[in-house]
DNA sequence: ATTTTATTACGAAAGATATCGTAAATTAGA
DNA sequence: TCTAATTTACGATATCTTTCGTAATAAAAT
């Protein structure tokens, strides 16, 4: 239970770790042709700023050989998490299904998509 | 179809607009007794955050009497959109589903709420 | 009318984020 | 080996966000 406050990566940050989350292990260079395929961007920059999420804890690396090898050290899953709930609290008073309906109000879904959730719903009603 | 981009409040900011959505007007001080519930902050801290939001066009204001009384003007449901479809491109690879279903597994909802929720995936499957 | 109180305006500063240039170090190639 | 290319390190800068002190203004109270 330790990092509550800790997981809080800047949109840049986020951007990054999404290429680490889907790579797995990547370097700089790799980070950065990806986050070139959607958006602007010097090498030094993407650099400089996984060498600050470095830092932060928010990345691992292994820098035994010349061209360091990163890797997110805060998963997919629990960055989700806490952000969703973040966005909970801030935007939807404390109410998940608020945000849910919102979500699903103004964000299309397939009729498969749709099935899924209910089932999802269905075993959470049977606790 | 104006500010698609326009609409990134910061985090403070979320704040303000939270007290100025609930109460529809408020003066400075009446948003400044809000947050001190729940925050610590100096008068003119909120003070200076609002006109900023003015500046930026986030509110509006009456300036007629010494009091300004301010007003959103950015509709709730519309930032909650923008914010929600922002969080689903960036941490969902722009699924809705995917974050509904991280949202309804981590965060409790009442037999009610789920009962809603599925109302309203009825109402969709029929479109 | 004078004093006290409340409010706004303004500017400064601290902190965080993002960007990039340049130099140093390392590796690969000629 | 010498040169070129790649990568890291570092510092500077710009911008944004947040915070607050001080002064000016207006209103209220005495």
């Amino acid at each position: 239970m330790a990092n509550t406050k800790t997981i809080k990566p800047t949109e840049s940050e986020l951007e990054i770790l999404q290429v680490l989350w889907e790579k797995g292990t990547a370097s700089v260079r790799e980070v950065h042709e990806e986050l070139l395929k959607s958006k602007e961007a010097g090498y030094t920059t993407t650099l400089k700023l996984m060498q600050i999420m470095h830092e932060k804890g928010l990345v691992k690396r292994d820098d035994s050989i010349k061209t360091h090898i990163y890797q997110a050290t805060v998963s997919k899953e629990k960055t989700q998490k806490h952000l969703v709930g973040k966005m909970i609290d801030q935007l939807f008073g404390g109410s998940p299904t608020a945000m849910v309906m919102q979500a699903l109000g103004n964000h299309k879904a397939s009729p498969e998509e749709l099935e899924a959730i209910q089932q999802m719903i269905n075993n959470l009603k049977k606790q």
